[in-house]
RNA sequence: GCGGGCGUCGCCAAGUGGUUAAGGCAGCGGCUUGUGGCGCCGCUAUUCGGGGGUUCGAAUCCCCUCGCUCGCCCCA
């Protein structure tokens, strides 16, 4: 038993693993150029009240998952739990939001004190985009396109888009109070977290996993019937573009989002794949949260993808290109000295080169070369260096084993010229 | 925060109260003082997540604790 281990629900990425990500971040950040998306980068480490007016003070998030603390300032400070608060923070800090319209993505780990489950950790990483100053409707279906994309793309199977419709906070209120006349004429049989709910944000009940509260909800009214004109036509706007996209969605009723400054469009891409925590991918407009914070207001629509739940998508589905081009077999106190100068030279010449420093047997050295999975060995030991070569053997052809190709030394062109053909 | 399952070597895993804790994979060494994916031989847990207790005796029973895992809540 070693002596520490990590903290719960905090995970170690290890080199087995890191080459995946690595992909995924390199595909992201092409993708997101491509569309002229700008990466913004802002510290894991925030004032806890950001949190407290950005996220909500009715949330379970801020109310029971946040990693806070007391700094030696005597600050109470927060180690993020989600993105957007500190982009915003930091949009109208920097003054960003009076230049125009903002296209920003973002990626990092998170922090929610939660217990861990398929799918969860406390420390997690979230991928993501912010559209700020993009009021059109238009721009709804641009992003949800950029997220459906990225993750195809990338090469998800079995992954669906469903969209629903907030409306305006005048919508959502009216449909608020109907909504709790309807469920209170039941509440006498609910438990004690959903009396909460009810008192606090009935909506939320709204995707609720319990099967009678279901039954409930199947004769009550729908958000739907209480948008405005202006909210309707928004709605079915969207469904048209994601439509001429191409992009194939359905309506869920009972997607919502728990905040005050959500508005119109909310949206998730979820899996079967993925146990209880289906989600990959959520978001919605959030026109509210800039005023909120303290800015002008700004139209905001934007998205996170949980990054750990991405990966286990996409498990076994990016190839490992991080194999050696040559494996370096060496031997002999003269010979391990040229190998190490070899590798280097090799290295500077864009080759990738695995240099074995064991200093054990050949047969052993052929055994690893093999295991590295690299296309070539190339050989030196005493004999090599008395003659002054280096010999290139391939390891992709089986059948010719012995098959040898002897090259002077100091001729890194040709060894890259056979490597690379 | 609540409920279920689990925790024996880097990984998989046998063992369910009695002398030295199987086996497989990986690793290392050798067979082969210099040529790979096979084979054979050898080595690798004073110790069973940690602590305490019961017992003549515990990996095996009890308590506490840490962690993992599945579900609820919630969310990415």
């Amino acid at each position: 038993m070693a002596d520490f281990q990590t903290l719960r629900g905090m995970v170690d990425i290890l080199p087995s693993e890191t080459w995946q990500w690595q992909s995924v971040e390199t595909f992201a950040r092409h993708h997101f150029e491509r569309a002229g998306i700008n990466e913004i980068r802002t510290p894991l480490l925030e004032t806890t009240e950001l949190f407290n007016r950005g996220i909500g003070g009715s949330t379970d998030v801020v109310n029971k998952e946040m990693y806070s603390f007391v700094d030696r300032g005597d600050r109470s400070c927060t180690l993020r739990p989600e993105g957007t608060a500190s982009v915003v923070r930091s949009l109208i800090q920097n003054g960003l939001i009076s230049q125009g319209p903002q296209r920003l993505w973002y990626q990092g780990p998170m922090f929610r004190y939660e217990r861990p489950q398929a799918g969860r950790q406390r420390q997690f990483h979230q991928l993501g985009v912010e559209f700020f100053g993009l009021s059109s409707i238009k721009s709804d279906a641009e992003l949800i396109s950029i997220a459906w994309d990225l993750l195809k793309q990338l090469g998800l199977k079995g992954i669906t888009l469903q969209v629903n419709t907030l409306g305006t906070l005048e919508d959502r209120q009216k449909y608020r109070s109907q909504l709790v006349s309807w469920l209170e004429k039941y509440s006498k049989n609910f438990d004690e977290h959903t009396m909460n709910q009810l008192k606090n944000n009935p909506l939320r009940i709204l995707d609720s996993k319990d099967k009678n509260i279901k039954k409930i909800l199947e004769g009550g009214p729908m958000l739907i019937d209480y948008l405005c004109e202006s909210s309707k036509r928004r709605f079915i706007n969207l469904q048209e573009f994601l439509s001429e996209l191409d992009i194939p969605f359905t309506i869920n009723p009972k997607l919502v989002r728990g905040l005050d400054y959500y508005c119109h469009t909310a949206f998730e891409i979820t899996s079967g794949e993925l146990g209880s925590q289906s989600t990959v991918c959520g978001g919605g407009r959030y026109d509210g949260l800039v005023q909120q914070l303290g800015g002008s207001a700004t139209s905001s629509i934007g998205w996170a993808i949980g990054m750990e739940r991405l990966l286990i998508l996409l498990a076994n589905k990016i190839p490992n290109q991080n194999t050696p081009d040559i494996y370096l077999v060496n031997k002999g106190e003269k010979a391990e000295l040229e190998a190490l100068c070899l590798a280097r030279s090799l290295r500077l010449a864009n080759l990738k080169v695995e240099l074995d420093n064991s200093g054990s047997a050949f047969s052993k050295q052929f055994k690893r070369a093999s295991r590295s999975h690299a296309s070539w060995a190339l050989v030196i030991g005493e004999e090599e260096v008395n003659k002054g070569e280096v010999v290139l053997k391939s390891l992709i052809d089986k059948e010719n084993f012995g098959s040898n190709i002897s090259i002077n030394i100091s001729n890194i062109k040709e060894i890259v010229d056979i490597v690379t053909s």
